[in-house]
RNA sequence: GCACCCGUAGCUCAGUUGGAUAGAGUGUCAGUUUCCGAAGCUGAAGGUCACAGGUUCGAUCCCUGUCGGGUGCACCA
């Protein structure tokens, strides 16, 4: 029944060749990969092999711009002084053509200041370069399963998160070279369905679309009708045992409000932008034809054991309230199966059928439990083998007041509609700021700047906690948020709009600070984006742009860059231009658009 | 009762397998309009990292306990 709690029926709340062979051996290895790997050699050299290096970007700018924290560590494993044995390590550290200056600090902190060659070198290879200058991992095949509404009722806020977040996951899975299959387990089977198709034989039978055209207020009227009339009731449930038997008849309703169904989601789907179609939909009804197997295998495995008349898998590594093993029912007395079977079925049906190498779930951080035990069950089944499983949680929207996000009166608020008030409020803004602009062109900055702010509001927070849903900040132009992003990247074409023709091969060089601390930033774009395809943490990407977009600001203001002549104007550009593509690379693996001019 | 998550500046949030004087934004105050678009930039003030112990050269981070908030825990999804 898809992955959100459905809150009526429970009545919880729910450049270079020549760059490239001068910087190292291994070609586009990252910065922290190669301090990592050099430092660790060096504590090798000195007794102190297999001690983890530690490598850093430097916590403050006095501290340079990377630091080798380890050899603390290491130095009281070897029971000796740490201050001596950094002496040892910067003596035996190979750094040369990387850093232009090492020095020891504190109790023995190693600080490194990058070579300037070394980061101009870095960064001239990414602007030659479509991933700018990201090695890619090995390719796998990777699912990322989000979105996942109830077909029963229209996508409201409790699916945001979901479809945002995932969509970004894909999106830099796919920019790191794996092949991504997206998937939108909808709920679109159980017994809602059978109480859905009944109304609507009672109701609009030859007008479907209209009598759909409101699913939240169709769905409430059938289930009054369902709670108030017993006959109804009945009807309703020999609706699903006829759903469930394959009737063509009740089928042919049950598409009929599917069909319906996924348009509203695709609405949603559109103008968020998400890559997610039709051929991503592979809902729960898909699995009804497997479940008697999956019950069949689970008995084979020998995990099953009947309780009450209920087949349940005995976990050990659960525990009840009264502090026994914990049953996971995979099917009921009355015969009936149960979202952890239909997850089961599909766990199976990824891995032998579609061969994939990792599943990424990104549901509600609620249901972690129900996807540890099914972790757990496909594991001792043998259902996934070499699989990787993982859930990739995330907290609860609220509203300003702290509690989940809802309407002035309580009620759910339709996903739809907050898209449409997010474009409305940018339209506003645009409009108050820019009123010459046609309002054509306003609109469609609008739905940039508005669908980009509540893209970026989420995914500039950590995944895992709650967070709080506020219009004014999300759309502000100041901090970090989309709006300003979007921005600085507006501020930076227009650079370009001004400088007419320039060299798009000249040398970078790196000469005043703030051109340095830009570099330095510019070059860590792949260590960025490769900490996501590890830890599936968004918000280091959005720090790491904010930062950009600072720094270019810093930059602006303190290098001239269209009034400089010659060598130096030139190079200034080539920053300028990699501060672009970083910003709209990195945007669009959030799913934000940039605008020229806004 | 058991399990998981959370508690950091007035507010919204970062803080990497334990590292240096705990950071950013916002708000407040002050300064700044000689290259793009001030929707910018610079600076100041702002902290008992919920509390109490422990581990150690070093703890916001690890361990134990307490308090406070949230979530989940067998025939819904």
């Amino acid at each position: 029944m898809g992955r959100a709690y459905n809150s009526l029926i429970k009545n919880s709340s729910a450049g270079a060749r020549h760059a490239r062979r001068r910087i190292c051996s291994e070609p586009n290895m990252t910065i922290l990969q190669l301090i990592s790997q050099r430092a660790s050699a060096a504590l090798d050299a000195v007794g102190a092999a297999g001690a983890p290096a530690h490598v850093q970007p430097a916590s403050k700018p006095e501290f340079g711009d990377y630091q080798i924290n380890g050899v603390m560590a290491a130095a009281k494993q070897l029971r000796c002084n740490p201050r001596e044995l950094a002496t040892k390590v910067l003596a035996v550290l190979d750094l040369a053509g990387i850093a232009e200056k090492l020095e020891i600090a504190g109790p023995g902190f190693i600080n490194i200041h990058l070579d300037r060659q070394f980061l101009a070198d870095k960064c001239q290879l990414a602007l030659t370069d479509a991933h700018l200058g990201v090695e890619l991992p090995t390719r796998r095949r990777v699912m990322v399963e989000y979105s996942s509404p109830n077909l029963a009722k229209e996508m409201h806020v409790g699916h945001l998160r979901s479809t945002i977040i995932g969509d970004a996951l894909a999106r830099v899975m796919s920019f790191l070279g794996h092949e991504v299959v997206r998937a939108n387990h909808v709920g679109d089977w159980g017994t809602q369905f059978g109480m859905l198709t009944a109304f609507l034989v009672e109701n609009h039978q030859d007008d479907a679309g209209l009598a759909l055209n409101d699913l939240e207020d169709f769905y409430r009227k059938a289930k009054i009708r369902f709670d108030e009339s017993p006959e109804f009731a009945d009807r309703a449930r020999d609706y699903v045992v006829r759903l469930q038997g394959g009737d063509e008849q009740v089928l042919q309703l049950w598409r009929r409000f599917v069909e319906v169904s996924l348009a509203h989601c695709q609405a949603v789907y559109t103008t968020l932008g998400v890559g997610l179609g039709r051929e991503h939909v592979h809902g729960e009804s898909a699995y009804n034809d497997d479940l008697p197997v999956v019950v069949e295998e689970l008995t084979r495995a020998g995990l099953l054991t009947e309780n009450d008349g209920a087949k349940v898998v005995v976990l050990e590594e659960f525990r009840t309230q009264d502090d026994k093993a914990m049953g996971v029912i995979v099917q009921k007395k009355d015969g009936g199966y149960l979202y952890t079977t239909t997850d089961i079925s599909a766990i199976r049906y990824r891995h032998a059928t579609l061969g994939l190498d990792r599943v990424l779930y990104v549901v509600d951080a609620r249901q972690s439990q129900h996807f540890q035990q099914l972790f757990t069950i496909c594991r001792k089944a043998g259902f996934a083998g070499d699989m990787q499983l993982q859930h990739i949680p995330f907290g609860t929207m609220m509203g300003d007041d702290g509690k989940p996000f809802k309407t002035r009166s309580g009620g759910t608020v339709k996903l739809i509609e907050l898209l449409h008030e997010a474009e409305e409020r940018a339209f506003a803004l645009v409009s108050a700021k820019n009123p010459d602009l046609e309002e054509g062109e306003r609109r469609h900055i609008a739905h940039a700047v508005g669908i980009g702010a509540v893209k970026y509001a989420d995914l500039s927070k950590s995944r895992v906690s709650d967070y709080i849903f506020n219009w004014e900040t999300m759309l502000s132009f100041e901090g970090n948020t989309a709006p300003y992003l979007q921005y600085a990247f507006t501020r930076v074409q227009s650079v370009f709009r001004k400088a007419g023709d320039y060299d798009a091969a000249a040398p970078i060089v790196l000469e005043e600070a703030a051109e340095k601390q830009l570099a330095v930033a510019l070059a860590q774009f792949d260590d960025v984006v490769l900490a996501i395809e590890s830890d599936c943490y968004l918000h280091g990407l959005c720090q790491y742009l904010y930062q950009i977009a600072t720094l270019f600001s810093r930059f602006y203001e303190a290098c001239p860059i269209l009034k400089s002549e010659g060598a130096l104007r030139a190079s200034r550009l080539q920053l300028a231009a990699l501060t672009a593509r970083t910003l709209r690379t990195g945007l669009d693996l959030l799913g934000i658009e940039v605008l020229d001019t806004m």
